[in-house]
DNA sequence: AATTTGCCCAACCGCAGTACG
DNA sequence: TCGTACTGCGGTTGGGCAAAT
């Protein structure tokens, strides 16, 4: 916690019509303290009783949210892990901005913490990435075709026979690394989801039969899913003709809508297969991701903490 | 070094639902 | 049944901090 939140001396004294100064603004430690000892020995509830007696100064609705967001013993701080943030993902896919009821299933956090994350990490990518509605099934599958691409690396990295040494060296937006190139995406497009995976799915196959811990340890999803890649095109309506019509176009990048994982590291003579996923309309080829205006906000993306922390 | 900008988050506000007399 | 108080929820605001300029 800051500091600076416990300043007395910031808070705003408000007169009442009976002269009773309401105070407003951050919590003083004096002020946390008679809240939590009053609680504890009278327990919590009748709010507004509780802002009188204690002798605390403030409405019973703050002192009601200063304990459930920050005094109460269960409240967790810190960071999300990543497996919070994606059922944040999920939950909010499936409830949207039912805060609440999402912090119902990640004990410890509060509806105004999965709400200020959301707001402030997601929402502003979402932007980004034209996902005005954050409840559609795309703005999941998006995080689950990152998962998908890391399971690819995973199985990359776990055979190095398939790949070069610098194909190994693919930055992805997992295990806290930052992408270094987002590319952006054309204003007004249908949502989509491009992911044009380099790597051998028979290689795929072969390593998830041999080797399975690996995607067990990770927090991807299952070798299952990430081998059944042509599958993932199913909810968005696309064809196995559709996808073979794309094997051939390397774009050397995963797209998002146009967001791009720019995967120009990759030894491309290497390729084994391009597989290339649309979920939307099919909309190709989608090269307008290197304009002057999506260099502007390549830099801003690379810049930007969307990683697999985030993810 | 000073100023600006953007991020983050605690706290506030307004509204709706519920309990109770 | 109605009115009032209480509680909970979602949206918004304001200020501290750090990075950028």
């Amino acid at each position: 916690m800051r500091l600076a939140m416990s300043t007395p001396s910031k808070s705003i004294i408000c007169s009442s019509e009976d002269d009773y100064e309401l105070r407003r603004g951050p919590w003083s430690v004096e002020e946390d303290y008679l809240l939590t000892h009053y609680i504890a020995n009278h327990g919590e509830g009748r709010w507004n009783l509780l802002a009188i007696r204690s002798g605390l100064r403030r409405t019973g609705k703050s002192c009601r949210l200063r304990w459930l967001n920050y005094l109460k013993p269960n409240v967790k701080r810190g960071n999300l892990t990543s497996e919070e943030q994606l059922l944040i993902f999920e939950l909010h896919s499936k409830w949207g901005n039912r805060w609440s009821k999402i912090a119902q299933q990640l004990p410890g956090r509060t509806d105004n913490e999965i709400k200020n994350y959301w707001r402030t990490r997601i929402q502003k990518q979402a932007i980004y990435a034209k996902f005005e509605d954050h409840r559609r099934a795309g703005f999941v599958e998006f995080v689950k075709g990152l998962q998908m691409t890391r399971c690819l690396h995973k199985s990359q990295e776990s055979s190095p026979s398939a790949m070069s040494t610098q194909d190994q060296a693919i930055p992805l937006p997992f295990d806290g690394v930052t992408v270094p190139h987002y590319s952006s995406f054309g204003i007004g497009t249908t949502p989509t989801i491009q992911i044009t995976c380099h790597g051998d799915l028979n290689h795929l196959n072969q390593h998830e039969q041999n080797s399975d811990s690996e995607h067990h340890n990770s927090s991807c999803i299952s070798s299952s899913e990430s081998a059944n890649i042509p599958n993932m095109s199913q909810p968005f309506g696309y064809t196995t003709s559709q996808f073979q019509a794309l094997d051939n176009c390397d774009f050397g990048m995963c797209l998002y809508d146009g967001y791009s994982i720019d995967n120009n590291s990759y030894d491309r003579d290497a390729l084994n297969l391009t597989t290339t996923m649309v979920a939307g309309n099919l909309e190709l080829p989608v090269f307008d991701c290197q304009t002057l205006e999506t260099n502007r906000l390549n830099k801003e993306f690379a810049s930007s903490t969307w990683s697999m922390d985030e993810l």
